[in-house]
DNA sequence: TGGGAATCGGACAAATATTGTCCGAATTAA
DNA sequence: TTAATTCGGACAATATTTGTCCGATTCCCA
């Protein structure tokens, strides 16, 4: 019950772009190398992102990615939707077989009720908001 | 992103223990049985439900699992985790390594939020709130 | 007191999912 | 035309999940 390294390496890789100037574009292989990561690895994941319509990729020579919006409209939960795919964090079996109890499942709809709360937090965070942290913290610590 | 099926089978397994008289001692085998999944790998799942201290085992003879507590004191949230194992839903490599953002990660402390308010509906729904709901239903349409 | 029946615990095997690689095709700038 | 990049699919390596097996331990019961 854990994300995988895919949602990692798409947040850690938006997050790079969110610090780029606006519009510019960037090379997965500059990503990959500055964040120390798989270099064809990360290139599927920005596929993923792109078809997503999270980031715009440019083909050819000075090809590259950039952000599609403005750091402050993109939050963790489409970036996790783009980098995974979406499942139910609970997927009985029974409901497909002969479950004596599905007429309406509490299960089923007690951990559906726990995936929406876990994903509103995710939903209500932008890249914006995350960016900006260290900024915030700074101009505390100078106080 | 899924929980895996030791969480279905664990909770399928201590619904049947649920439904049964209290104090009742059940085999392993019989609850297999009934629900149509592997006895030795279920097996392993009580042990770690006694562990966690939900069930409690008798060994020999006339042996099996009884629940520990009466259902309304069983969640869903302690049985995952009896079952599971808790691992933190989104585990950064960045943490371990020379991350710039580490000085107080937003990433990291939204998936912290997520990952409670999930577990919060976990924890509020007990077994005995999933196995009343059926009778609830039926009184309903009896009106 | 011995045998049968159950859990315990660890090692192991099989199946599946994740992570990572490679390459030909398409696209674009120079 | 060439070099550089993404696209997309097939494939390989690795890790995790799922499942099996077996000897040890425990306990009931005859």
């Amino acid at each position: 019950m854990e994300f995988t390294s895919k949602s990692e390496h798409a947040i850690h890789g938006i997050y790079y772009l969110s610090n780029l100037p606006e519009n510019s574009v960037t090379y997965v292989s500059e990503i990959a190398r500055e964040q120390n990561v798989s270099e064809s690895y990360l290139a599927k994941i920005f596929q993923s992102l792109a078809k997503a319509g999270i980031v715009s990729s440019y083909r050819g020579s000075k090809g590259g990615y950039t952000l599609s919006r403005v750091p402050e409209k993109i939050n963790l939960k489409e970036i996790i939707e783009a980098a995974e795919g979406l499942n139910p964090i609970f997927n009985c079996s029974g409901v497909k077989s002969n479950c004596s109890v599905n007429i309406h499942c509490m299960i089923q709809d007690t951990f559906q009720e726990a995936e929406n709360k876990m994903f509103e937090v995710l939903e209500n965070m932008t890249m914006k908001g995350i960016t900006d942290k260290l900024n915030g913290q700074a101009i505390i610590i100078d106080n």
